[in-house]
DNA sequence: AAACAATATACCGCTTGCGGTATATGCCTT
DNA sequence: AAGGCATATACCGCAAGCGGTATATTGTTT
């Protein structure tokens, strides 16, 4: 009756649009949440508390970086989370939602020589005006 | 922000253990409510709801077949339900639960020459007492 | 038509999830 | 040390899920 626990804690985690797209994004290697939130466009506490969800049940691993905190894919995930991810990889694929999301992202990558954070972007910003 | 809907719908049916049970059973083919029933120990009412979730969400389909009911895997599902059946499947495979699931289940079929239901077999017990 | 067997539904209480506002924490710059 | 930026947490209200008891529904048997 308790085994089936360790996929069900997962599924928990893909039951959400904004997880699935944390997920697939942090698919293509670690993030800072203002990246996230940039390309999501979806609220700072919605984020957190969402990455928050995600680590507390092992998917997802943080490590500060000075201001930033980055987010990466559980650096061991279990046979059944990596299976799912790539499931998740593979069925994300067509869809406009998750496409969108990581066009994004390259837009982002390539608009910053160095994997800096958007918030420099944006600090830039207000002190040049 | 609506597409990956598709994908939420079916996380949210994978999320629950007993579900899992349910659809990691129904991927061995067709099965009547007792049967479900008597393999998982559980409720009626707890079977019963659960099949109807899965249905209501399309993962499932049922027929009459006189005073029972068939559940069956929908017999024409998405790629992504597909997919992650076919995942879960995979993940089960090791799993202590799934696999007495699926014991009994053989048990049960190996039992009855013809896959009638357990209920006439519990009838029959209740007949000769 | 009456009783029964298999399944479904209504209702209830409890817990969990979700998103929001307000506020706290931690690191960095000046 | 003071202020600012990035992130996290506390609290709240609302909705949904889950399992239980009681009851309804539908088909079958006698």
């Amino acid at each position: 009756m308790f085994l089936p626990m360790d996929l069900v804690r997962i599924y928990e985690c893909l039951c959400d649009s904004t997880r699935l797209r944390i997920l697939a994004l942090l698919g293509g290697g670690p993030l800072c949440v203002c990246h996230i939130q940039d390309i999501l466009g979806e609220s700072q506490v919605k984020i957190s508390k969402h990455l928050a969800y995600l680590k507390t049940r092992g998917l997802v691993e943080s490590s500060r970086e000075g201001n930033w905190m980055m987010y990466s894919i559980a650096a061991k995930p279990s046979p059944e989370l990596k299976a799912n991810l790539a499931c998740l990889q593979d069925c994300s694929r067509e869809d406009p939602v998750f496409k969108r999301d990581s066009t994004k992202l390259t837009k982002l990558r390539t608009r910053l020589a160095k994997p800096a954070c958007p918030c420099a972007i944006r600090t830039a910003a207000k002190r040049s005006t």
